[in-house]
DNA sequence: CGTTACCTTGATATCGTTCAAGTACCGTGG
DNA sequence: CCACGGTACTTGAACGATATCAAGGTAACG
């Protein structure tokens, strides 16, 4: 492992922004700074609740939490599960209201820190902003992925899809390891990320524990066949763009930094 | 009309971001120079497919388009709609590949400009970039709306929803007139984008007729009782983020707005 | 005036929901 | 140690919303 210690953030979100672009001291000294005020929290507890005012905010160093939306009758679909590393509602916070809320699902730990500092960030840091930019694309991304699942592809595929999904998506923070991981959801969770009852999410998992594709012990699951799994969820990982350095933002943005207003 | 002309830009993406902030001189001329090469396409023309790689960024000036991805067999889901004033794939264009369609509903007119000025306006003009983030989660937002649609709405919910989000879109930007917009879109196109089949779309909207709360004469759409239709919907405009100019934005943007760099 | 694209409606099929009941597993308190 | 209540999981049976199949209609267009 090269780990010149010095260079390497421990803030889950400098390693996530590290794998984006080279950082200088300047930008990792801002983004631990950012990172420095951390709260724990247990399972359950609501981050954000909709409708709410946008306080401050959060970086997720630890768990799990979910994104989600309700109808005035109680319906609710989750968005977006949140993982480690990820910031919830960073450009949200340049809105007034939650339109969505944001629920643990196991104990966490978040930074926080005020949304004023976002606009500091801009002014300061061009680069950080753009690399940021980049990972609300990406998340975009994802959230578009899931309404084509959620439109178009049967109860089957989609369940297989998004395993196949949270695994890439865990191997990358190094959460999943040889296709096996802790997935920290009921299944009423699952079928409200799906658009399906929990009674036919039940059913969906059995077919795919019974072909032999998954095994399911507590929360942990067991990926047997991915490839397989792929095929059946139709996955195709592009959208999750999970090359590591866009080169063109490297490129675009390390050519005349313009470093000199850094840290004035 | 208040139009004092030196200072009310003529291209969409200026008016789009002067209804956020004030804008200066520079910025305006910046985003001028970014609209000046226009093209015209006609209807049915791809201005990008998924899987290609990108190229530049555009900006729809007139027209419609869809947002779409599509399953290796041909289902197919409508992610979003691109109206005019739309940026196409801004942050998309971080990415090296695209993984979803652009498809013109009708003849349109866009302008284009290089990636790379995305990089030169995050370094020249931090307020800018603020706020195409905003935009940015606004369509966002958008999406994750349509997501909730798509996994617990009913047929008769979804699409009442879609009408009542498209009138006050439009509406925004001058092109819904008393209820009544032109929908240039085909039955297909609004199954794909609400997860229904065409006979059941076709069914549905003759059910909105019958119960009277919408009309239809070829392309055109006559609400009739707005209230009714979005309460039908359970529609919540939160999403929207219409509040005009986010006074945080502003506000924190405005105070040592560092000018001295601009337009070196 | 035939072809094509789109809309419309009926009949039938199916996937997924709802209702219902039972099970397994826990933590808690007697 | 056991009884209890709560939460989540599981499975069967009936139902229903939406899909699919099929056929015909209309308008635009070469």
């Amino acid at each position: 492992m090269n780990r010149p210690l010095a260079y390497t953030p421990s803030t889950p979100l400098g390693r996530k922004l590290c794998s984006y672009m080279v950082l200088t001291d300047e930008e990792r000294n801002f983004l631990s700074e950012l990172e420095r005020n951390v709260t724990k929290l247990p399972a359950r507890a609501d981050l954000l609740q909709q409708g709410e005012r946008y306080g401050t905010v959060r970086v997720m160093r630890d768990g799990w939490a979910i994104r989600h939306k309700a109808l005035p009758d109680g319906r609710r679909q989750v968005v977006n599960f949140v993982l480690p590393g990820d910031i919830i509602g960073f450009y949200c916070n340049l809105f007034e209201t939650a339109d969505h809320g944001v629920t643990t699902l196991t104990s966490v730990e978040v930074a926080s820190f005020a949304p004023d500092r976002i606009f500091e960030l801009f002014k300061r840091f061009p680069r950080l902003a753009a690399a940021l930019a980049w990972s609300g694309a990406k998340e975009e991304a994802i959230i578009a992925e899931r309404l084509l699942s959620v439109g178009r592809r049967t109860a089957l595929e989609r369940t297989a899809h998004l395993i196949v999904e949270l695994l890439k998506r865990l191997s990358l923070v190094g959460l999943a390891d040889g296709g096996r991981f802790i997935l920290p959801v009921t299944q009423e969770i699952l079928a409200d990320a799906l658009g399906l009852s929990i009674v036919h999410i039940n059913r969906t998992l059995r077919r795919l524990r019974d072909i032999g594709l998954i095994e399911v012990a507590g929360q942990q699951i067991t990926v047997n066949d991915d490839k397989q799994l792929s095929s059946v969820g139709q996955f195709d990982e592009l959208y999750l763009h999970l090359i590591r350095a866009p080169k063109r933002l490297e490129h675009a943005l390390d050519q005349a930094p313009d470093r000199s207003r850094a840290m004035p």
